[in-house]
DNA sequence: ATGGCCAATTTTATTGGA
């Protein structure tokens, strides 16, 4: 990505929800002095934006662009290119309650980073602040997005497919899987959004979460929830969509793994 | 008891994550 047409050709992104920047500074450095992706989607960085630790990411050749807050939530988006424009937040009012989106554009390119709420529970308040979250990002594509090349990434905390979680049957109609979750995130995506993963892999087992909890990395049981979804262009482009599970065996790992996209 | 979480803040409990 050396001259002003450098996302015409290839370039590389990873989305990652690390669960703590702060704690998990280490991970996420060596992570992208290996890969040296183009573009890097934190998610749950739980961090203030005057609390970041932008000098090392510096360090490393990015430019860092945040929409964070103290404890919980908040995005950070690290480009090895100039941004263009920044949005953080929807586009439009009323702003978010919570730090879950960053919008940059780089060489041309739209490039959401989504924490979508996770709901809690069906009958949480958070759960109807969920649907009507994606429906609020559906409404800004419409309204500001089209005709873009958009890629939109991050940890939608909704798991598209039944064979996206380790025991379908087990999750039928729960938090993640229901039919309502499912209708939000094919709305967003109907915007003209397509799963760049599924593109090379469609079968199951493939996960991107694994609970701390019940040994879940151990016995493979997880769900995927971290996507990249592009526009039609950007999805021919897409050729290759990776799980990078050797995060997972580093000291003190995020319970997400990272997921890199390579695009030509 | 054949299984045990993790991180931040409100901190020696509580809240939220998924």
């Amino acid at each position: 990505m050396a001259d002003s047409a450098a996302m015409a050709s290839s370039f590389s992104l990873l989305t990652w929800n690390v669960n703590s920047i702060r704690v998990r500074l280490d991970n996420v450095l060596s992570f992208l002095d290996e890969h040296q992706p183009d573009v890097a989607c934190l998610q749950e960085t739980r961090v203030e934006d005057r609390l970041f630790p932008r000098v090392p990411f510096m360090e490393l050749g990015y430019k860092v662009s945040l929409n964070g807050t103290k404890g919980y939530a908040g995005v950070a988006t690290l480009t090895k290119e100039e941004v263009d424009e920044v949005q953080s937040g929807f586009a439009d009012p009323p702003a978010d309650k919570h730090r879950r989106i960053l919008a940059v554009e780089v060489q041309g390119v739209t490039i959401y980073n989504l924490y979508a709420p996770n709901g809690t529970s069906l009958e949480s308040e958070n759960f109807p602040y969920k649907l009507d979250w994606y429906a609020r990002l559906r409404a800004e594509l419409d309204a500001h997005r089209v005709g873009q090349d958009v890629i939109v990434c991050g940890d939608f905390n909704v798991i598209p497919r039944p064979e996206d979680v380790w025991d379908p049957a087990a999750f039928e109609e729960k938090l993640h899987c229901t039919s309502a979750e499912r209708s939000a995130l094919t709305h967003l995506t109907d915007f003209g959004l397509k799963d760049c993963f599924l593109r090379h892999q469609t079968g199951p087992g493939f996960f991107t979460f694994f609970d701390y909890q019940h040994r879940r990395w151990e016995k493979k049981e997880g769900m995927r929830i971290d996507h990249i979804y592009a526009t039609p262009g950007l999805y021919g482009r897409c050729r290759s969509v990776v799980h990078v599970a050797e995060a997972r065996e580093d000291e003190g790992p995020s319970d997400h793994l990272p997921v890199l996209g390579h695009f030509d």
